[in-house]
DNA sequence: CAGCACTGCGTACGGGTGTACACATCGGTG
DNA sequence: CACCGATGTGTACACCCGTACGCAGTGCTG
């Protein structure tokens, strides 16, 4: 028994993982110290020695998801090509990440929802919403990348919340209005009419 | 005791309405049997006579809320006026429904979104989402008006999600862009030009 | 080599949960 | 009035939860 558990700096990764498993197969609701402990093959006490309260360990479980579609997101080549029809990759983006397994994209929408009642939490979907948005900024101004954002999420709670179908074509649609405008507005004065997209 | 409990027909409503005071304050965590029968003032047993599982209670509580909603986006005269700029109204109702008690904002968004893990919610929510977009295709045409809520969605999110304050402003500008009509045409099936914004 | 502080673990406790089931009560029927 | 099935209620049970706390193993210090 003489385990060099202690010097075991994975241990708290690993719970980690485990959390995640845990939600994705059972939802938040599902999670609790003594299922991540099982999930993680370590004993109860760990658990709680970790992470004393479960928002602590939530943190670190949406953290970690986040990191995983940042990266996916920054090392996407198509996002990078300076000239590629931004909405048309955008809407692929998501159309392969919904499309994927149905399960993966549940459990991160999950924790970034829980958001709503953990503040907790909130830092950290502040912190992915960003990170979003920071990517996006490259190929266009920042404002108009939060909207981008907004209605990508906005797309994809309408597909899993209604068992709806995703239609690519459409968002592609939809981001592109948002991108078409020139940004002749967002000062805090007075706005001007609606102006007419310039074509292309 | 011979109370005339049996022909309360406001009990079955009482208890709805009970458990959304319930998961207002104390969020869907905090819903069971016991807290909404002691919320209602009803026997334990009542409760689960009537609703048989926590989600049959969820259901007609998200229903619920969706009623009073649906009501008062029906209701709003700002809405109804043809020539009134859609964007901006719309902009200003979302002010007026962020900016008033988050409690309830929280209550109705929280509910919305747990249909993401209760398949037995998600009818509920696309009944929800329907409504919507019905009352806002009398201003414009189905596919935006889908598009509209999607981005309504998400910028409500953002909000509620990250701290963030409500730019109403900020909110138009972008809700105009997606009732702008684009530039390059929609591609098959989604052709339709009826309404453009006037601005005025 | 002896001692010690500290990290990490196992267990036990009090409390809250959903649910099954036996019982009271009521409206209708002969 | 006597009965009876349906409707609604109270209680008891088995389970799972978070947390507190005493104890073992470890690396450092002298």
């Amino acid at each position: 028994m003489a385990r060099a558990r202690r010097h075991d700096p994975e241990r708290r990764e690993r719970i980690v993982d485990a959390a995640l498993r845990v939600v994705g197969r059972a939802g938040i609701t599902g999670l609790s110290h003594r299922t991540v402990a099982a999930e993680a093959d370590v004993p109860l006490g760990s658990t709680t020695y970790h992470f004393a309260s479960l928002d602590e360990l939530l943190v670190a479980a949406l953290r970690k998801a986040n990191e995983g579609f940042g990266r996916l997101l920054r090392e996407s080549p198509a996002l990078a090509a300076p000239d590629a029809d931004l909405a048309a990759v955008l809407a692929r983006l998501l159309g392969e990440w919904t499309g994927g397994a149905r399960a993966r994209v549940e459990l991160e929408y999950e924790l970034y929802l829980a958001a709503l009642r953990r503040p907790s939490l909130r830092p950290v979907a502040a912190e992915w919403t960003d990170t979003v948005i920071a990517v996006l900024a490259h190929r266009t101004d920042p404002v108009t990348a939060r909207a981008l954002v907004a209605l990508m999420d906005g797309l994809c709670l309408q597909a899993l919340l209604t068992n709806g179908a995703y239609d690519e074509e459409y968002a592609r649609e939809m981001l592109a209005r948002i991108l078409n405008e020139p940004p002749n507005s967002p000062p805090p004065g007075l706005s001007e009419p609606p102006t007419r997209p310039t074509g292309t």
